[in-house]
DNA sequence: TGAGTGTATTTGTGATCACGAAAGTAGTAG
DNA sequence: CTACTACTTTCGTGATCACAAATACACTCA
């Protein structure tokens, strides 16, 4: 038995076609950006080739990218962990996000046709349909995919990456506020955007895609929350 | 003797207290972000290996690193190689620095205290020094110096990766364009964004910090020149 | 001369091994 | 009970090897 805090993580079966350092990769990418792996919790090669059922090599390669898109954190001892949270840096990763995401929506704009749009209003229904039956892992997805849909609507696009780079960065310490939260207050600025999006109103659709970041992290931003749960995030990755 | 064209790029000597794999990565980095390795040649591990006369382990680690902040590109062949440029792509870039660049600059403008002030004074008049002599990879270098020690002045920035990841793809272009142009505007937006600073305006910042990215990138911003740097681009990948 | 074909070479991938450094453990002295 | 030390284990790093896929090359046939 293991002292530590064993790590569980959505395991995909591998397709054959795929490479094995690539399926590691994104399978170690989706438990970050969802919050499967903790804060603060030391990530050894070995444990997760054991995990993965791979060698070590593919876990190396896989680390290293994640740590070069700052999902992960590689320490002077050369440990590798989910890094922490601190108020400012939340602040910060806010501001990026909304900085770059309202960015990409309006360059995307020109390129949403009716069939994207079509395509969107579905993503929005699921989302709906996932609040009432209050699935959060299956809310956050879904959110995850429609901002993904929007934003690479813009087939010359090269913003998504580096959008994705800060949903990895929140998505631990997000995964972790809102599990010790009792009330989800999910908020759907989506109406707001699909009615900017129909209109081909640029502003307001930033507007909208501002405000939805916003408030989807509002529940922990009061100042008073955020050190909190900022608390919470280390004591989790104690040990 | 090659058949295809050597490559070359600037060879730092190693710090024994830095592992190789490090070296290796901050090497091929720093020549592709100073465009010393041309869009379109095939990169293969062995052979940067020898050229950095180390095993092929560590220049995997960083190929794959490089590729995942899109500074490098890994075709269907698993071969490895420089992007080619699209004008829109390029007109992609610009738009989204342009938005990354001048939040970063806002965000780090309650943070300039006088010593870093004086040290963007310093740049900037290194960088009218290398204008005279017409280094220009001098001023390239000094001038993403500039940039760099403006936006990491924020100590909680956490934008400055993603910059450069938007330097990283636009290095090789640039080069190569700047490189087949006889007479170079090299335009200082840096006094603007100076007065700017000194007297903490935000919006006035932003402006001057847009003007300097657009007129720096602006001798090949008409679309006759762009097409004509994009053909060349091409060809010079074509072995 | 040019397109197709077989072989030989080179390539990336992934596993394994050796080594030094770091972390964990147990034992001892204060 | 705490602080220090010696020992054991585990870890990341980097080199090497085996293998299959991709490429390059020489050769043949139209």
């Amino acid at each position: 038995m293991d002292k530590k805090s064993p790590i569980k993580f959505t395991l995909t079966e591998r397709d054959e076609s795929v490479t094995i350092s690539k399926w590691v990769y994104e399978t170690l990418r989706h438990a970050v950006m969802n919050g499967q792996i903790l804060p603060g919790r030391a990530l050894t090669i070995r444990e997760l080739a054991g995990i993965l059922g791979v060698s070590p090599m593919p876990v190396r390669e896989a680390l290293r990218q994640l740590a070069t898109e700052n999902a992960l954190e590689i320490k002077d001892n050369r440990r590798v962990m989910v890094p922490n949270m601190t108020a400012m840096k939340f602040t910060e990763l806010c501001e990026a996000r909304m900085a770059l995401e309202s960015h990409a929506a309006s360059r995307a704009l020109p390129y949403i046709d009716s069939p994207k749009l079509k395509g969107l209003r579905e993503l929005d229904r699921l989302i709906d349909a996932a609040q009432e039956e209050g699935n959060l892992e299956r809310i956050n997805l879904l959110n995850q995919d429609f901002h993904r849909a929007l934003y690479t609507a813009n087939p010359h696009q090269i913003s998504m990456p580096l959008i994705e780079s800060l949903w990895l960065q929140l998505g631990p310490f997000l995964s972790l506020a809102s599990r010790h939260l009792k009330e989800h207050y999910v908020v759907d600025r989506h109406d707001e955007a699909m009615r900017a999006i129909e209109n081909k109103d640029a502003l307001a659709l930033q507007l909208a895609i501002n405000a939805d970041i916003r408030e989807g992290i509002a529940f922990v931003s009061t100042p008073e929350r955020l050190h909190h749960f900022i608390e919470e995030c280390a004591y989790a990755g104690r040990n």
